[in-house]
DNA sequence: CCTCCGTACTTGACAGTGTCAAGTACCCTT
DNA sequence: AAGGGTACTTGACACTGTCAAGTACGGAGG
């Protein structure tokens, strides 16, 4: 492994275990073994490094989304699952993609890019579910419903008080396939719904 | 104005100027012309500052439903409405409370009780929504979504991507009550589809 | 072969940070 | 008047991000 992905995984790591705050230039150089400042000479300073990981994350959230449209069946539940899956499975990633006060998303075009291709996903998702031609108002509030929804539930699952809400004896893995198909049922209901004129007002 | 709130107001403004992170226990003592220790003795250490800043937070958030609540009207959208406006409101605020890696919500038990009322209040919100009596597990995973979708939307929309995916030329507060309106919709439409079993599996 | 130059680092320094420890002022109780 | 608690201040320590300057090295051009 080369020196850059080294330090990547260090902070990764750090990111997953104690959160990005946590993350020091200078732990990870520890980590892997290099001077105080070799990192910088790699990802420019403390933002550089956040940057590469939410776009390292928001890649992987978009190939899962890609990959699950890519395929037949039920797309939206299957797609939710993804989106819960790579927060689940990669929280340290996850916890800095949405965090632009730290990773300088302005400034870092490839993590710009990276989440683009990830939201591009799910407007796909949206226009499939509604299995109709979306004006481009509809398809942007629906793609803020569904990524809200998705975003929100991760987010509040990996970092926020939803787990301790939940009755106790809840099991959790149960608890979040009740949650997708709830929401899943709740848009294609809607979906067949939003042509009866009289549902809409 | 006292000591520790003016402490506290210094650091909610730093809080929605720059995010926590900028938040340090010297800049906010210098903000209030104290010495760089004084603050320890209000608030113990960092986290203390946060723990409040979060407590007072939900404590808005709650306040703001149960109010809605109170009177009569459509309590779901307007929830909805008090919730967005919290955040939108108070940024410093809602950057915080959901950050338990900086505020050490487990310690601090008046923090926990506070968002436990708006928790409680969201649960009242979505039985009226249904209007008939829910299971505990109904409950629990409609407030889920709920919440979800309130707080991803929120989280987005202050800090997120979502405001620069929008369609350029969108009016901001039109795309929220839109989503508002939408959101609402759909869930009075699910609950009334509730009871009909087909559309259940 | 030697020089030049860019890449990949290291070493050193500086100001700023959170926090422990100890000191000081003041007010309230006894 | 004595004691004790509250509300601070001052001082120190190890740590941080980052600028600046160095060192090693590998290849290209003469």
């Amino acid at each position: 492994m080369d020196v850059r992905s080294e330090v990547l995984a260090a902070a990764v790591e750090i990111c997953a275990t104690e959160g990005p705050d946590a993350v020091s230039m200078r732990e990870v150089a520890r980590r892997s073994g290099l001077s105080h400042q070799a990192p910088y000479h790699h990802f420019g300073d403390r933002s550089g490094i956040f940057a590469s990981i939410a776009e390292d994350g928001f890649s992987k959230l978009a190939d899962a989304m890609n990959s699950v449209l890519a395929r037949d069946g039920n797309h939206l539940s299957e797609c939710l699952e993804a989106y819960v899956g790579i927060a689940r499975q990669y929280p340290g990633h996850f916890r800095v993609m949405f965090r632009q006060d730290i990773c300088g998303t302005d400034t870092h075009e490839a993590t710009r890019i990276a989440a683009d291709r990830g939201f591009n996903a799910l407007e796909v998702v949206v226009e499939r579910a509604f299995a109709r031609p979306l004006s481009t108002d509809e398809k942007a509030v629906w793609a803020s419903v569904l990524w809200s929804q998705a975003h929100g539930f991760s987010a509040l699952l990996i970092d926020g008080p939803l787990v301790a809400k939940l009755p106790s004896g809840t099991d959790l893995d149960e608890h979040i396939a009740e949650f997708i198909r709830v929401i899943t049922l709740m848009i294609k209901n809607q979906a067949r719904l939003e042509s009866d004129v009289s549902l809409r007002k």
